[in-house]
DNA sequence: ACAATTGCTTTTTTCGAAACTTTCCGCGAT
DNA sequence: ATCGCGGAAAGTTTCGAAAAAAGCAATTGT
């Protein structure tokens, strides 16, 4: 039988802490992870019985897994008819985008604002481990641990922000638009514009230049948006008709004003 | 055995719509209600045990229904060692009332920049049914179709923005907040504030009248959250010292500048 | 021809018990 | 008295199978 505890071996996820983890977590990340790399495609059915299979637990986890990742927008459940990853769209990848600007915004406002002397020791740490992974960058893409340690830099911005809920929003939307981010494959230019952006980013959030933080983070936001609808253009025409049923505003300015 | 068809009957939740429900979403409906009404108060342990005598269902639903509410909030879960009702602090309801701010103003303003006029038509609807409940107020209270009542005009109020995203978080914020309001009982004259409140809402959001309805709509949330941190205070005293760990903004201005 | 019905298969949902962990309590040693 | 150490009790988590519903295809009646 398997102990719980070993539970963090066998996952890969080991580390120091305690077994503080169920299988059904445990599952919820491995699904979270499968679901952004596109392992799991978006659309794709999520059947009971496969899944048992791939991830070798029962129904219970799997079904509590599922249900948390419905919440974060990772997976659509139909009641009585299963589960399938969430569709992807030009119009939810617009939506999304806007709504991070006006999250991480007002997230890094409050950060900068309230920020001390372990926010920034944090922050320049973060930034130093991101910059790092972007050196092993091959022409075939970034290296796996470059996706963390670019969530835990932005994560790192806006840690000082007093407000959990604020910081809880920001994540999952970054989350989100992580799936989007993974179409896009950086070139070597792009990528140089990401790293300096995260450059600018931390010096004008550790000069508490407030006003030039904010515009950054808009424009390198809007950035990996616009990079995104071009990777999702290419990929997937047939997205984008589906957004044109609604309004979208540009991805250029605020969203939304009339 | 339970066909799953009578269990909006059972529920009492009957109406028009197919059988599009599970065991889990119809204890998860319940759970939250009885959360929301205090019926299971702030901090109470929720043991399987007891939840499923009180509800009758299995630990199966009852886990998924834990794990939903979990993520809206309402419920804290620590792995293997139980599930309580979530707690209640001075500090979580200004954090609530400062992003409840940020994200209905913006839900606002686009709605009002998008709605046409069915927006207006549903919203002057929301308005009229919500005056109507407020006439069979009593001495003890508001009558329970009040706070559906209630749900529904905000609902309708920002039922024009574009952005699915920012409409979800702001119902959540509802949710969340509502909690608190549950723990002022509005004397009369409050009541007529709230009403007129209203009114005066909806009559900027018709006339288009954006940055009217814009300083309402704060006005309107900070003053529920001031009349909920009396109440807690009243009510609880020990949680406000609770909150004097942290930096806490005031009620009154925009949260979080430095 | 075609819509509705019936029976069969697939899939989801729920249950009840077993497995496992944490908590609590009594007891002896320091 | 206090601390540490079993060991039972209480609680959570997971499993495997049964139950219920949805999907499908052939069949029947018009």
């Amino acid at each position: 039988m398997i102990l719980y505890q070993e539970l963090a071996e066998i996952s890969g996820v080991a580390h120091g802490r305690r077994g503080e983890t169920t299988l059904a977590l445990d599952v919820l990340r491995r699904l979270r992870h499968d679901i952004l790399i596109c392992a799991l495609r978006p659309r794709q059915r999520l059947r009971f019985q496969e899944l048992k299979d791939r991830y070798r637990v029962n129904v219970g986890p799997l079904r509590e897994a599922l249900v948390q990742l419905a919440s974060e927008g990772l997976v659509e459940i139909e009641p009585r008819r299963g589960c399938r990853v969430a569709a992807i769209s030009l119009a939810d990848l617009i939506d999304t985008t806007n709504t991070r600007v006006l999250i991480e915004k007002e997230a890094l406002r409050q950060s900068i604002g309230e920020g001390g002397i372990e926010w920034e020791a944090q922050l320049v740490a973060a930034f130093h481990r991101l910059a790092a992974t972007e050196l092993n960058a091959t022409d075939s893409g970034l290296p796996p641990e470059w996706a963390v340690a670019h969530r835990d830099f932005h994560d790192a911005l806006t840690a000082a922000c007093g407000s959990p809920l604020l910081r809880e929003i920001r994540a999952r939307l970054f989350d989100r638009a992580n799936r989007y981010r993974m179409l896009s494959t950086l070139s070597p230019t792009h990528l140089r514009e990401k790293s300096s952006e995260h450059r600018n980013l931390t010096e004008s959030a550790l000069s508490r230049n407030t006003g030039q933080a904010l515009a950054l983070i808009e424009r390198h936001l809007r950035d990996t948006g616009r990079l995104a609808v071009e990777a999702l253009r290419d990929l997937d025409p047939a997205a984008a008709p589906a957004a044109s049923t609604q309004a979208i505003p540009s991805l250029n300015q605020h969203g939304g004003q009339s």
